[in-house]
Parts: structure tokens; C-alpha cells; sequence
DNA sequence: GTCATTTAATTCAACCACTGAACAAATTGC
DNA sequence: GCAATTTGTTCAGTGGTTGAATTAAATGAC
């Protein structure tokens, strides 16, 4: 007769209290996310059958959303038969939008997507951030992100919200712990950030997310990949490897926000060291330095894509040392990718950032490798394909989860705009 | 311009239409929950300021809650001052009750959980099932649960649902894919099950519910545990090796239910073939097996939890055979742990099963490796401890399951009382 | 060309559950 | 014994959904 919970604090489902006005908001939600993600405009009797609610209240929350400017009406041209026309719904072109921001090694980005997860801007620019200093670093991004709100404007959008891609450890709050491949360490961006104002402020919308790039390169993935794949690991390759890990259709980041570290599991337990104080981790075996130096350009110095463009060009030619770079890269990958599968049930995985390019030839030894140890793969295959954004995604997946947040959520946004 | 996500079916809060009576519903269970996290008996008032309703509010909902027997008043001890005292709320110990089974190599075990969390019968039979065919042996279950019923209408409660723990595969629906130590392999539970009526059929409780093992352990945990632990590792050896995950509060089940299988995550890629076709896989450095082998007791043929009692019993006497057959297990379980954290960023794992009386001589090589390997634990460290319901856990974790999803939707239960 | 048919969307009274304030109940302390 | 204090209930008011009736806008048969 033993108590088996006394005082846990369990949020197995984190609902708060549901208040009077919580009806009318969550419903305004359900209703915004089926027009979102409807493959044609829906009516909003489509809508009624779907939710369950009656036509009078869909009507009722659709006159709110049409308001506060998150949808439009739209011819609807599939006629079916006798009866009054439908008035089809989608999403506005012109209401909130989000800003995605990247720092990384060789470059910095910035885009803005719509609410319809259209990107309407989008600009890469090049340069060496490793000399520069942080501070720096973000004072050339404000710059775009000045040019992006610029054009945010001109085309009627409104910033809603910002998300910034960083390559490292990121704290809540924004506190990047550590970039190592961008020397930052304990960087305060928000601080850093906050002469600028990016974004408009807006109910339940974050003015500023700064997230691992790995993160966000997986949320892009996650909207612009094939739909049915709410669960998948998506790995991006640069110089470390990271992972972004999708489950159940949302980003897990885990307990403090620091999940996707694929790079440090161990794949030859006694085998070479790596800076991270560990021995045989898979960055040693599949990070784009190990690949480099297997296929004989060690010290080349590359920029990131530029090194995965070059190898990508030297294995089409048939580069017998490349092409067994390759192959090696992925076994290791295949071998922790199984075990990942293994632990996590997972029936997907995205060749993403430097990885994308070169999926033709990673794909096989990775797929050896998961047909053979991988308990269940006899039943259901596991699919290993190249990212649908390709490489520098993050930008887009950071804005891209901004907008999200408002369709998840729209009532803030409703009583921002009156 | 690419339009980053059309139809893309995206629940990433899984949130249905919101119906009229979907408020009082939600209600009902935000304060039964506060009831049950709640540390001492909390009144109407102190329910109120927590969750934000209005007393009004609240005491219409606890009246229904009383109504339906599923919390009771309770003396409530400590008065602060002057004031009307209050009337402390708890659990009802008279109320729905759950019904965990367990099937394994060598025993059965039913067990009674109440809403509060107690367990108020729990029965083991041992005998090797190995021999024993799926009908048989689930018949044998019956005549064990039939037990339990009996005792709970005996204590005045009724069992709501029951779920029943299996060392293997399962599919939805129920379907035992495969349990290799059982020597199972395609068995259809729930229809094998249908001749006996285990509980009463309560809305929005499945009647029964087939579960890997590993999985129902984790959950077990989780209730047992010490509080604040939402998400953590719950490794059950026994023959083979499983993980049950927890995740902010809920067991991760994988895309088909099948997440867990850490024993076959590569340890060493080119080592020992493994029986699942693998090579190098976990279970066979840190399987039960292996560490028999290793200990000089390969071919003793005990009994699972005989054999982990048998290798405390020689750790603990100082044999070296032993001794380092469980440092060489606990440095294999460190490897992979390690990776583990390093891609979910767990800070907490728990030794349960057959691990859990070896925890002691386990733990050492484990956080050796995981402090070496874990890129993040120099900030946070990771904690490893036995499991608080040691071994055959999960037969208490499947009943504690099905008792919390009465407290997460109690408007089921509330309908059928009347 | 007219009218029955059909489907979409709106209107409106009814109702359900929460809100806020006033009120009754039960205890402490002066 | 009475003011102070806190708990819990009562009750009119309100927001939002419900369901049926109604209007709107098309098709198709005669």
C-alpha cells in the first residue's frame, strides 16, 4: 500500500484554467489552422463539417479573423453542382509576417514569410563573421533586418516577431553559451539587439527567438516539406553536425533547449579524440572535416556550402578518394542514425545543410546501415531524403515558426488591431 | 518567392473544436489535476487563486466533482488565523480505479491502483511462461485479474480500464508484433482477452490498452519518482534492454509505438553479431546475458530478477568477475547514454529492472562516461539513480496510466455515474 | 423564362458556463 | 459578545455556442 504520487507536478497535458473569452480564442485558432492548412481554400460550411461547431459559429469566428485582417475571401472555382456558391478562405497576404535572421560562419541572412508561409524577401550576405566581433556581427544584421522590415512594409506586411538561427548552445533568454565555430561564447544577443527594433510588439508573439540553427533549419523542413511527416530528425552538416528533431509536429528542444547534439554521440567509443574531450564521437567521422581530409583537400579553408558544393562536384566526376569519403561519412552516419531509430521510432530523416547536396551519395551506406540494425525496419522502411529548403534554411524555418505562432494563436494579434 | 507550406496537416497543439461544454469539461480537469499535484488537501479558495477561476466557478465544479465520487472532503488541519475554515479537497479513495497487468518470461502480476495513487492490491505469480502458449498464458492473466476485480469491489472501487505490460513490439490496437524472450510473435491480445470482462466500459478509457514494458515502467516512474522530474531515461534490463522515454510530463511512444529499443543502438559497429542481425548492439555488452557471461554464470538459466539478485549478491561480496563484468556493462550503458543525452538533453536517468538492485556498481563507469562524452555537462550534470519501484514497475506504472487519464479527463467518468 | 431544388451563409431566441459582487457561514481575537 | 477575517454560496449579468428558421445565390428541369 504504497502512495504512488504524492506531489508530482505533472503536466502531462499543460492546459490551464479555461476562462470565459479562452472559448471564442481557441476557436478562433482551430478554425485559422484548418484554413491553413486546408490544400484549397475551404468554405466555412467545409469548415463547420471539419470542426464540428455549428456553420453559426464558424461564421461568427471567421467575421472575427476577416477583421483583424488574418484571412481573406476567395473565389472558390471547384463547383460541384446545384446550390449557392461557397465564399472560399485563405490566409492573408498583407496581415502579420515573420522575420527569420541568421549568423553563421560565412554569411548572414534574413527573410520574411507571409502568414501563408510564402517568403517575400529573402537576402544572403556573404562575408567571414570569425574576426568579427559579436556586437559587430549583430550590427551588420540589424542592417538587414532594417532592409527586410523596409520591404516587409512595402509589400503591406507587418513584423510580428523575429527569430534568430544561431550555430551553437543557445540558453533561455537568448544567451548564446557557445558558437564555437563563430568564437562566441556566453553572447547576450537580445542585449546586444536592443537598439534595434526589428519587429512590431504583439500579444503572445515573442519580439526576439533566438534558437540553434539546426532548430529552426528543421521547423523549415517541417513547413515546406511534404505533408503526413509530422515526425523526422533532420540533420544539418557543416563544420559540426546538428540535429533538429520534429516529433508529433512540433520542434523538440529538449529539457533546457539544447537537444540535436548528433555530432558528439559516439560511434567507435576508443576511437579518435575529438575537441569536445570525448573519443569516436561522429563529428570525426562525418563532420565536413573528416570529409575534407579523407578526400584529400585538408586545409583547403573552404566556406561551408562551398565545401559540400565542391565535394558534391568532385564525386559527380568520380573522384575515387572523394567518393569513398563519402561512403564512409555515410556508414558513421548510418550507424548513429540507426541507433537514433532505434531509440525513437522514427520513420524519417532529412539530409539537410551540407548534407543536402551530397545526399545522392550519402544515402546508400546510411540506408545499409539502417536496414541492418534497425529492429523494425522489416516492417515499416525508414526514408532518408534530402531537404526540401536545401541548405540555409534556418532563416526561413525561424520566420517561418514566428508566423506559426500567430496561427496558433491569433487572438493576440486580433486584439493588437483593434 | 517558393510558398513554404501549403497543405501541410501541422498539429502541433492537437487542440479540437472547443464546444460549449468542452469549458466545463476542460475545467473539471484543470482542478481535479491541482487536486492531485496538490501537496496537502487544498480548499475551494486556495483551487481558485491557483488557477485563476473565480471561487463561484470553482465550487460549481467541485460539487460536480463530489457528485460524481471522484474527490471527497477531508478535515483540513493547519489554520493559519481568524476566518471560516476551510474544507480540504482530496482524491476519493472509493472512486475509478485502475488495472495493471504484467506478462513476462517468468511471472504474471496484476495489481489495483486508486485515483489517489495507491496501490491497493498487487499479485505476482511466478512461472516460466516460455513454454507456455499466448492463449493459455493469458488465460492464467485473467484468473489473476478476475482476483483483482474481486478485491477492488471489495474496497468499494471500480476498476475504469486496464493496461497490460508486454516484454515487445506492439502495434495499435493491441497487437503483440513480437516478444522474443516470450517467444510471442503476432498475437492478438485483446481478442485473445475477449471472453473476460476485466472492467467497466467508462467513456474516454480504453478498456484495455497493450503496452511494451519498458514503456509502462517509465511511466511508473514517473508517478513514483520524486516530483520535478518531467523528462527523463528509464532504462529496464532484463534480457533484453528497453528505454522507456518521458518527455515533459508524457511517455514518448515513437511514430508506431515502437520507441525504446536503446539495446540495439550500436555500441561498437564491428563488434560482436547481435541476434537482431546487427553488430555491436548494446544488449550485447550490457544485456543480461553478456553480463552473466562475463561474470563466470553464462548457462545458469535463472530467472530475470533471480539473476540481477545473484550478481548484487556477488558485487557485493567482492567477487572480481563480477565487479568487472558490471564495470565493463556500466561503461557500455555510459557510451550509449551519453549519445542519448547529448541528442534529447535529458538530465535525468533512471536504472530500473534488473538494473536497479546493480545501480550501485552500475552508476561509477556510467557517469564516468556520460561526464567525458556529454558536451553540455560541464553546465548542468546528468542524474543517474535507481528507480523508485524497483523492479516490475510496470504492471503499477500501466494501472497509475489508466487512473491518470481519469484525472486528465474526468467528464468521461462523470457521464457514465449519472 | 419560370420555378423547384440545392447548398451557403446569416439571423435570432435559447441556453450553458463563467464573472463579479453581495451575502451567509464559521472561526479568531479583543 | 462583537468586530475582523476568511471561506463558500447565491444570483443577476454577460459572452459565446446551439439549433432552427430564414435569406441568398446558384443549378437544372419543364
Amino acid at each position: 500500500m504504497t502512495a504512488v504520487w504524492q506531489c508530482q507536478e505533472v503536466t502531462s497535458s499543460p492546459t490551464g484554467a479555461v476562462r470565459q473569452g479562452s472559448l471564442r480564442e481557441l476557436n478562433l485558432a482551430v478554425v485559422l489552422r484548418r484554413i491553413a492548412a486546408a490544400d484549397r481554400p475551404p468554405s466555412r460550411a467545409e469548415l463547420a463539417a471539419d470542426t464540428g461547431l455549428t456553420r453559426a459559429t464558424v461564421s461568427a469566428v471567421v467575421d472575427d479573423l476577416l477583421g483583424g485582417r488574418l484571412v481573406a475571401e476567395a473565389d472558390y472555382a471547384p463547383r460541384t453542382g446545384a446550390g449557392r456558391p461557397a465564399r472560399g478562405l485563405v490566409l492573408a497576404d498583407h496581415g502579420p509576417a515573420g522575420l527569420g535572421l541568421e549568423v553563421n560562419v560565412d554569411y548572414l541572412a534574413a527573410c520574411v514569410v507571409d502568414l501563408a508561409g510564402t517568403v517575400r524577401h529573402h537576402v544572403v550576405h556573404r562575408a567571414d563573421l570569425r574576426p568579427v566581433s559579436p556586437a559587430d556581427a549583430l550590427t551588420r544584421l540589424a542592417a538587414l533586418a532594417a532592409d527586410a522590415r523596409a520591404a516587409a512594409v512595402r509589400e503591406g506586411l507587418t513584423l510580428a516577431g523575429a527569430a534568430l538561427a544561431v550555430p551553437g548552445l543557445v540558453s533561455d533568454g537568448g544567451l548564446v553559451r557557445l558558437a564555437p565555430n563563430l568564437g562566441w561564447r556566453d553572447v547576450d544577443v537580445p542585449a546586444l539587439l536592443a537598439g534595434h527594433r526589428l519587429t512590431e510588439p504583439v500579444d503572445g508573439v515573442p519580439a526576439l527567438v533566438v534558437e540553434n540553427e539546426a532548430n529552426l533549419a528543421a521547423l523549415g523542413e517541417l513547413h515546406a516539406g511534404p505533408p503526413g511527416t509530422a515526425s523526422f530528425l533532420h540533420l544539418t552538416g557543416e563544420i559540426g553536425i546538428g540535429a533538429g528533431i520534429v516529433l508529433d509536429g512540433a520542434l523538440y528542444r529538449g529539457t533546457r533547449g539544447w537537444s540535436g547534439e548528433i555530432g558528439h554521440i559516439p560511434v567507435h567509443p576508443e576511437g579518435r579524440p575529438c575537441r569536445c574531450g570525448g573519443r569516436g564521437c561522429l563529428e570525426r567521422y562525418a563532420g565536413q572535416e573528416a570529409v575534407l581530409a579523407a578526400a584529400g583537400l585538408a586545409g583547403a579553408d573552404l566556406p561551408a556550402d562551398t565545401a559540400a558544393a565542391r565535394l558534391a562536384e568532385l564525386a559527380e566526376a568520380g573522384d575515387p578518394a572523394t567518393r569513398a569519403a563519402l561512403a564512409d561519412a555515410g556508414t558513421a552516419l548510418g550507424v548513429t542514425v540507426a541507433g537514433v531509430v532505434n531509440l525513437l521510432d522514427l520513420d524519417t530523416v532529412v539530409l539537410g545543410g551540407g548534407y543536402a547536396p551530397l545526399a545522392r551519395w550519402l544515402r546508400p551506406p546510411m540506408l545499409a546501415e539502417i536496414t541492418g540494425r534497425v529492429l523494425t525496419a522489416a516492417w515499416s522502411p525508414v526514408t532518408v531524403r534530402p531537404a526540401a529548403l536545401g541548405a540555409r534554411s534556418a532563416a526561413v524555418g525561424g520566420a517561418a515558426s514566428v508566423v506559426r505562432r500567430i496561427v496558433d494563436r491569433p487572438a493576440g494579434w486580433l486584439t493588437r488591431a483593434g
